[in-house]
DNA sequence: GAGTGGTCTAGACCACCCG
DNA sequence: GGGTGGTCTAGACCACTCG
């Protein structure tokens, strides 16, 4: 076994989380297979085996490997794409699945928020949001209608930006906020004709319709988005945990 | 401020997690203050800095505080609903938003495994499989249409439960295996005409469709579902991370 | 520069599982 | 009893943010 190296400016635990991701990845360690010890892995890679519980710990968070007490540590079963059960935005989502991205900016306007959007970003109803309409395209072909909604007063130099070229995340994530999380209700619809139109479907034709409101890891929330998604070419995996 | 008091038998770590849990709850640390540092907590808890630390990681997990290097930690500001991010099922969840849930089994056969089937529940094609249909009640109004596949060879008497009084996933855990996740992906798509009697709607209504593999928690696949759900009725919410 | 969280060490004892 | 993971300590130095 080669001896380990250690990388300057990257922690050593990351250093050994992602050396035993690529030897499980590769096969080195199979589905099922016990793990040396934490003492011996500790000694492997000479770190102490609270450096060491650190990189297990991220892989076990992540399904990767699964404890048992007294037992040992256990590659788990099977290759669960985590990915899927991130949250990503979707040019993220482009990269990750191989398409073309593009973003067609349909609207943007200031308005008072509906009680709906209100209630979702934590705003009085009637305050300012900025309402942003985007078509967007996976190589060529419109799949979604995108209508979000975002308190002004946290970012009131939106509307400078250009949104076709990069997406509003970037944005929030400039002005100091890191997107975490997001909630989002899912609902079969039929398409309105404006939907419809848009992404050239018939009126009626199913459409996977999402709810979203998302949230900065201060908690606030910050986005509140109406999403169209045509039925027979998108679909969304997701991720639950009891 | 009173001392802090151990507990025997229950790890320190867990009961000072509680105790913040406590004091965010009650309003004694209000959304968006900062904590005390890490230094003083450990100090003010007669605890060593990484015993601190594991109680304030498992809070900023759950998205109940948040951390600013170089700044401090402070309390996250809505109270999400953690729960509509768990995996649960069709009974607990009745339970939850309070409607009378009911099912009515609609066939049970052992029938060799799709090459899809098998591939998601980690098997050869061919190789037997329980296939469980159901048809599922929310106040008596069917509203989804489940068509389950679980191997064989993992719960061979299966066959003999009841299953419309008890969610497969007890039978899953009398034989030991604790669901632990599932990764579901979700479409929309116009009811075929076997859907649409069943659940008496128009052939052609959009149907929240849900293709489901179900995992427990050593990573092994125990089941694999198909889930049509009427789509003016049923809507499903999840939360995502970054 | 002072204060914060981020990483890391080299030990220790305990709780659990198995043969 | 022997090995495993679970918890915990009392330090250390680094990276980041802010005034």
């Amino acid at each position: 076994m080669a001896e380990f190296v250690r990388t300057e400016g990257v922690p050593v635990y990351v250093q050994i989380r992602e050396s035993l991701r690529a030897e499980i990845a590769q096969g080195l360690l199979k589905r099922g297979e016990q793990l040396p010890s934490e003492n011996e892995l500790a000694a492997k890679y000479n770190v102490s085996r609270m450096t060491m519980r650190q990189s297990i710990e991220d892989l076990v968070d992540e399904g990767l490997l699964y404890r048992r007490h007294g037992v040992g540590t256990f590659v788990a079963y099977p290759r669960l794409q985590r990915d899927h059960t991130r949250l990503t935005n979707f040019f993220d989502k482009a990269e990750n699945e191989g398409f073309r991205a593009q973003a067609k900016l349909l609207s943007m306007e200031i308005i008072p928020a509906a009680p709906k959007v209100a209630e979702a970003l934590d705003i009085h109803t009637g305050s300012r949001v900025i309402r942003v309409k985007t078509l967007r395209f996976a190589d060529g072909v419109p799949v979604t209608v995108h209508d979000a909604h975002i308190p002004y007063k946290l970012f009131p130099n939106l509307a400078s930006e250009n949104l076709e070229i990069q997406h509003l995340w970037t944005i929030f994530e400039k002005a100091g906020y890191r997107v975490k999380r997001a909630v989002q209700r899912l609902e079969a619809r039929e398409a309105s004709k404006e939907v419809a139109q848009l992404m050239k479907i018939k009126e009626g034709a199913p459409v996977l319709f999402k709810e979203r409101t998302v949230y900065a890891d201060d908690g606030t929330p910050i986005e509140f988005t109406y999403c169209y998604n045509r039925g027979d070419l998108y679909s969304l995996t997701v991720a639950l945990e009891r």
